[in-house]
DNA sequence: CTTGCTGCAAAAGTTTTGCACACGT
DNA sequence: ACGTGTGCAAAACTTTTGCAGCAAG
């Protein structure tokens, strides 16, 4: 059961080029489930509504609850096949923060970013990966590969938390 | 019960950077043991063992297996319990390949490496990632954090998957 | 109508934990 | 002796799956 990791590659053969800036997300994802004949359904659309209103990483169970504040009854079940569609789709793509639990993003159009988490809070940080996307090419090229696509997760202690930790030392002096 | 994720800097506060290359790791997790009330056990003696043998990335209960075959008898809670020790005391790291399960590898006094994982056969790549650490430096202090560690990890297809898949490209044509 | 989809509940896989007993220091 | 550690089995959590009824094309 090991998980092909965000087959973003699978996006490019789905649309024209052409479309990607005038046909809304919707629409490609209709199109995206016709093609493998798969049906267009309320809960798939419904999905697919909230998940674009996601502006950061989120996780699946966050965005089942998310769904049933918004008014939508789904199961946990079809959320999680859903994120597998729309991860084939390139409309989403997976974020590696821990390895307890998925994390997801949306990607389309956008380039990879990197991660800054934070190992105290948890507090995500996104930044711009220009000089990434060439050292991918590069080492894909020294071993032969294929580029599919890449993360940059750093770790450290945020300024709230280094706070947080000095409180902590003048209490134990005290 | 989000768990923090291999903090490496707790590395160097527990050893004097000269003992680095003339004690054995063996000591060094004695010590780091010690200095925590912990006591250094038969079974953490035998895992620390076995963790040292390996040369690339492992998961959990991949350990647990090799400790048995060595003759070794230790109950998988007593794998992950050491596992925890063994990542704060800075002689293991957590790895980021999949969101399913953790992968470790061993990092006492190596630099971070980066991988490269195939998304077809699951082969990971190894490669050195001096640049990254100049940018980790970056994007921490532009966003105020104290750096603790990072991954690269980038995604392809190795030149075998190339090949099956031309060869699968092959037969539907026939 | 045909085929795929949903929800439920159960299953599967990894990691954690409570407890009684055993072992380092 | 004291305070930790260990093993076991059960629990916790995320994710997957089988099945019976339901809905989209």
């Amino acid at each position: 059961m090991s998980e092909t990791p965000a087959p973003n590659a699978a996006a490019s053969p789905a649309v024209p080029a052409d479309d990607l800036l005038i046909t809304p997300i919707c629409a490609i994802f209709r199109r995206f489930l016709k093609r493998q004949g798969l049906k267009f359904t309320t809960e798939r659309a419904q999905t697919l509504d909230v998940v674009l209103g996601k502006e950061r990483v989120f996780e699946a169970d966050e965005l089942l609850d998310e769904m049933k504040s918004a008014g939508h009854r789904v199961s946990r079940a079809t959320v999680y096949r859903t994120l597998k569609h729309l991860l084939e789709a390139g409309i989403i793509r997976e974020v590696l923060i821990d390895s307890n639990k998925a994390h997801y993003e949306l990607s389309f159009g956008k380039a990879p970013k990197g991660h800054l988490v934070c190992v105290e809070t948890q507090r995500i940080v996104e930044f711009p990966t220009a000089e990434l996307d060439a050292l991918m090419q590069r080492i894909c090229e020294e071993n032969g590969f294929d580029p599919v696509s890449h993360r940059f997760v750093v770790y450290g202690v945020s300024p709230e938390a280094q706070k947080a930790e000095q409180a902590e030392q003048a209490d134990s002096d005290s």
